[in-house]
DNA sequence: CCGGATCCAAATTGATACTG
DNA sequence: CAGTATCAATTTGGATCCGG
């Protein structure tokens, strides 16, 4: 995941057939991939992430600040600014996750394919 | 997975702390994991799945089906009998999903831990 | 503007009872 | 046995509002 693109996670995607959920959270796994490249702030994880409401995305991140998957840090400068990023068990995750993403890619088209019949 | 057991996902489990989704089904993991060793009944699911109810894991096993994962087999006996069993491609997600199981129980007690505080 | 919080509608899930 | 039907509860999403 080189840059956070609009589109990401958007329509027929393999990572977004396959969101799995920590812990009762739906866009837990999305979220954490946002943050697979280092710290991001909230309006940037809107963007791969327009699919989320205001609302479920601080609600995602707070269950996953909560269980020790991501560290919120908040800024004291002029304009706020809040980051989020993963922390070492957060990072651990991303292996699992990735393999979920490979079988994904891999069998993208055997699952086109069942779901049209 | 051996045995069926009743207490298998139930309350502080592994695998239960991590069901993942496939395409909006959140069972759909821990549905797969009890057919991991063959054909069950829909009476044997409801065993280790005591936590579903009837409702969902009718239509988890619908969504499995219609997506490719599991073939239902209905016999014409006596005594009606049903069962579900893995395909090709229900089987070849076992490995990512074992992945995420021996993820969550390395990192169980941090888990626990994060949750505490 | 940024980072949310609130309110309300809609969809999902769940428990329980019942049926072919 | 293998599910449906029904209704209540929870979860989700959208839109809007708000404090710094």
């Amino acid at each position: 995941m080189e840059a956070l693109r609009a589109d990401m996670f958007e329509e027929i995607c393999p990572s977004s057939l396959l969101p799995f959920r920590i812990g009762g959270d739906k866009w837990a796994g999305m979220v954490l991939r946002c943050l697979e490249d280092g710290p991001r702030r909230y309006s940037e994880l809107r963007v791969p992430l327009a699919r989320i409401s205001p609302k479920m995305l601080t609600q995602s991140l707070r269950s996953l600040e909560r269980d020790g998957f991501i560290r919120r840090t908040e800024y004291a400068e002029p304009v706020r600014r809040v980051t989020y990023e993963l922390t070492g068990l957060g990072r651990s995750l991303l292996e699992p996750l990735r393999t979920f993403c490979s079988w994904a890619e891999e069998h993208w088209d055997e699952l086109l394919d069942a779901r049209e019949s």
